[in-house]
DNA sequence: AGCTACCAAGCAAGCGCTTGGTTTGGCAAG
DNA sequence: CTTGCCAAACCAAGCGCTTGCTTGGTAGCT
């Protein structure tokens, strides 16, 4: 009966429900602690029910971080597009992820750092393939800059650093 | 039987080889994957027996907290003092917190940022005095500098940023 | 004797998931 | 406008297994 603001990203079908109520009980109690009967009962069904839409526990997660990953890197992609200049395309980059952390994914970008592991290794491959794309934008916006002598340090760990900054926002903002 | 190698700051009881053993399978498979036959596999006793070292679980998961925060309390406090200007004094707290967080007491610190919502409230309560105390170290020397007029942004945002930045390190760094 | 450290066995609860059957909404034939 | 039908969505019940933890007892050292 209760239900979860939906996750920008996906949609309202009994699935996309079922996914953002996911998402938010992943986030606040993490994968392990939130029960099959949980998310059920987070949209008003039964727990066996669960099972009509996904065939594993496990894959409700995948579908969180697949959805949200897919989501977030077409945001990417458009944060770029919208640029002229190397450096207005690394601050859309910073806008849009820290959109992503911070702003309508929050909950869905939180379980996918911190969940990860909860994966098996197939899935857990699969995810990886799908995050290297995500990642690979970045690198081509920071290796531009780079080579015009924006900055000195090594462009992967200067990336590096930057998901370290960005990806804590949520610890603490608002 | 296999036993663990130690973490810093961590001494070589059985309880204590308890708690190593206990935060590297914690840092691998999380808190709720680990199980107690686990832990008690790592250094060879049965399951059990742990329980007479300590009362829950959980009282393990706090116990490699309170550790690796008393010592590394600690640890901030010497990079401080063996400082004689706040510069010098920033860059040894950077310092002592890549040694902690990438270093002697890598696995503890992940386990840390990690794992902190498998604490029931009242022991997290009691974790985040014990954080605090640690972080007013940080914003002391920020705080000096700030004043000092050596950067303009908000010392607590400043320390959030390098909070980032330091904290995931381990993801990455050899 | 008494303390620390441990073992062997197992209980109660909670878990993911299965099963077989029931409701619901849409839609085309009569 | 009814009727028959189908697939999607869901329910009710519970199975088999794992989990954290308990219990009662034992070995060894001081």
């Amino acid at each position: 009966m209760p239900d979860t603001p939906a996750i920008h990203g996906i949609d309202n079908s009994p699935r996309g429900r079922l996914l953002s109520a996911a998402a938010h009980l992943f986030r606040d109690k993490g994968f392990d602690r939130t029960t099959v009967r949980d998310i059920a009962a987070a949209v008003g069904i039964q727990s066996g029910s669960i099972f009509h839409h996904f065939k594993s526990k496990e894959d409700i997660l995948f579908a969180v971080m697949e959805e949200v990953i897919r989501f977030n890197t077409e945001r990417l992609r458009q944060a770029v597009a919208d640029a002229d200049t190397p450096l207005e395309q690394l601050r859309n980059l910073v806008r849009a992820e820290l959109t992503a952390t911070v702003g309508d994914t929050r909950e869905a970008m939180v379980v996918m750092v911190a969940e990860w592991r909860c994966l098996g290794e197939a899935k857990q491959q699969e995810a990886l393939a799908l995050r290297e794309i995500y990642e690979q934008i970045w690198l081509d916006v920071l290796g531009r800059l780079h080579k015009a002598g924006a900055f000195h340090a090594d462009p992967f760990i200067m990336r590096r650093l930057l998901t370290g900054m960005i990806g804590w926002t949520p610890n603490w903002f608002s």
